[in-house]
DNA sequence: TTGAAAGCGCTAACAC
DNA sequence: GTGTTAGCGCTTTCAA
């Protein structure tokens, strides 16, 4: 209230010239009390009185303070800093999952920091990068999610030892990880085969189960989904990883051995593109000859000239949940403790039924 | 070579149970010296003596040390760190740039940092990421690339005051850039118009202009490109935004016309396919009825199904100019002034012909 | 060439 | 309630 402050003199928030950002000890002075008691303010301390808490309020308010977030994580070893750490940039479906994270994040009032985890070195081989992952340790967040499968995922140990770790949309899991979410590739590639049981298909191939846990699991998955229905020797595998490259490898043994199936199920919504573009250029008709699916509900799959039947994993619930496990271990007080760890959380997917298989 | 010292006792690396990290005093005291000596061995120091560097090397090893970026950057003001910031996680076209920028960076041995620039709010409206630029401010970084556009960028001039900026990939210069790194767009879709032309096109439209500075860019670009061709009335603009539903919209203008030209440049290759997608639900054929371009030639353009003629920005030399340009000014040493500003350079892109344009 | 000491901006006991 | 005093891990004068 006192109002009539001769503060004019400083302009209130741009000064124009880069002039440093104005300190804790700038707001102390300027409010007249002690720097702790800047600092108490600024983290909510309770026993401050009503009216220095405004002045300091006030005086920071004009001075443009804000807390830097290096002194702080510096000084108090832990802090509300919840990192989450991108596979890589090329993938979009990571953002949803991302957004998703860092939107439940902002609800609980949780900071965040997004930072990408891999990088291309010259040759185009995607591999961690170590100064990303440097700086994010020496400013100790109080948590992490990663998002997405993370090359050379064991030199984070260090890290997810020292900081509660949820996995999102990868089977990345050490034993310190607090939870792994991901979508539920059982009932996915369960929803994908009756499907196409369903539109008459006896011999599937699944073309994938290569390059890293997610694409092995979604062989078992397409296995034991096929044995439980009883296909028998109607399905099939043929090995590729994730790659355009390799679907097209794949699908030109098949037309090799002269063996096109009713159907080819796919690890992702990028190999069924090219598994889809490998059949066409050798003739086969999708879906007429040969039904495709997809995974992943990309948006590659919604354009209509594509229009790839493809399972979505809910990638948006997949980023609330990893939060919501974090959020569950990571407070930003009390030592919680002990900390369960190995919890996996499978989000159920649902089946986006389009064009490529359906006649 | 000293061989035999007696420091078995303490494991060479990992200790097993998170142990604090080994900070500059732990080392000092392994080595037998001042805290100062082992500052100066880890920054190139001259002056320190072969024996005592060594004493100082090892002794580092042994523990594992590894200087804390952090500390570092609170302590120095600034830092060899370049910080590069990318719009956002949504497009891999960035990635391009990211990867080449910081390949360039670390040849030249310095270090860098990913992070997102942007975010969804709740609403699916991105918004900027105000934390990690909190975060990335405080690192006081040497030097940061900004990648795509930014909203709300004008919020950064706090930032990009006081850190030398190049833009890549985007018109967000404010007065202190250092330089700005883009396709060129005049070159760019005068290729399209010359192809276009060539193939008998004489009646254009132009899809875009709205959402944004580049949008603006490439749509002046189309003017005057048509304008020197002598297109006259043939060349027309539907305003659009970046987005699929803005394509369409401006679509279904067209068709309601029922004026569809003999083609139709548009301002990315997302808008392109959208454009396909409205033109053939009309019952409009692609490239028989409408020829369709594309722009910045993303992995979409090459689908077969697709096959869109796109115009290649060449993002991998963006980024390494970008990175060039960044290391002409952001010395780690010496207080490199006056610094060039507002430089602009142009990358000439080239022209991918494919299906949607040619019958 | 090396070490002591001050300080970067902040938090956290601990006193007053 | 509020201020004092140590640090967090590091760099950087300034002496020695």
């Amino acid at each position: 209230m006192t109002e009539g402050h001769e503060a004019d003199a400083k302009a209130p928030v741009a000064a124009g010239a880069p002039a440093k950002a104005p300190t804790i000890r700038d707001v102390a002075r300027e409010a007249g009390v002690s720097k702790s008691l800047v600092s108490l303010v600024f983290n909510g301390g309770e026993n401050v009185s009503e009216e220095r808490r405004q002045r300091v309020l006030h005086a920071a308010a004009r001075l443009g303070y804000r807390p830097n977030l290096v002194a702080q994580s510096l000084s108090s070893g832990r802090r509300d800093l919840i990192a989450i750490l991108v596979s890589n940039l090329h993938n979009p479906l990571f953002a949803d999952i991302v957004a998703a994270a860092k939107s439940r994040l902002s609800e609980a009032g949780r900071r965040t920091m997004i930072i990408s985890a891999q990088v291309d070195d010259g040759s185009g081989e995607r591999v961690l990068d170590r100064d990303n992952i440097a700086v994010l340790r020496d400013l100790r967040p109080s948590g992490l999610i990663t998002v997405g499968t993370i090359p050379d995922f064991e030199e984070l140990a260090e890290l997810t030892a020292a900081v509660p770790t949820v996995v999102a949309s990868a089977i990345d899991a050490t034993s310190d990880t607090v939870a792994t979410v991901r979508v539920d590739d059982d009932a996915g590639i369960g929803l994908v085969v009756d499907h196409l049981i369903g539109q008459g298909a006896r011999s599937i191939v699944f073309i994938g189960g290569d390059g890293g846990t997610v694409s092995a699991s979604r062989e078992r998955a397409f296995i034991s989904s096929a044995a439980r229905r009883g296909l028998g020797a109607g399905a099939r595998v043929e090995r590729a990883d994730f790659t355009q490259a390799g679907a097209r490898l794949a699908v030109g043994r098949l037309i090799a051995a002269g063996s096109v199936p009713d159907a080819i199920v796919t690890v992702n919504d990028l190999s069924a593109v090219a598994v889809i573009s490998a059949l066409e250029a050798a003739g086969v008709a999708v879906p007429a000859g040969c039904r495709v699916t997809g995974y992943d509900d990309t948006t590659l799959s919604a354009i209509p000239r594509i229009s790839l039947t493809s399972v979505d994993p809910d990638n948006r619930r997949i980023g609330r949940e990893a939060a919501e496990a974090l959020l569950a271990v990571a407070a930003p007080e009390a030592g919680v403790d002990p900390i369960p760890r190995g919890r996996e959380v499978l989000i159920p997917p649902t089946l986006v039924v389009r064009g490529s298989s359906t006649v």
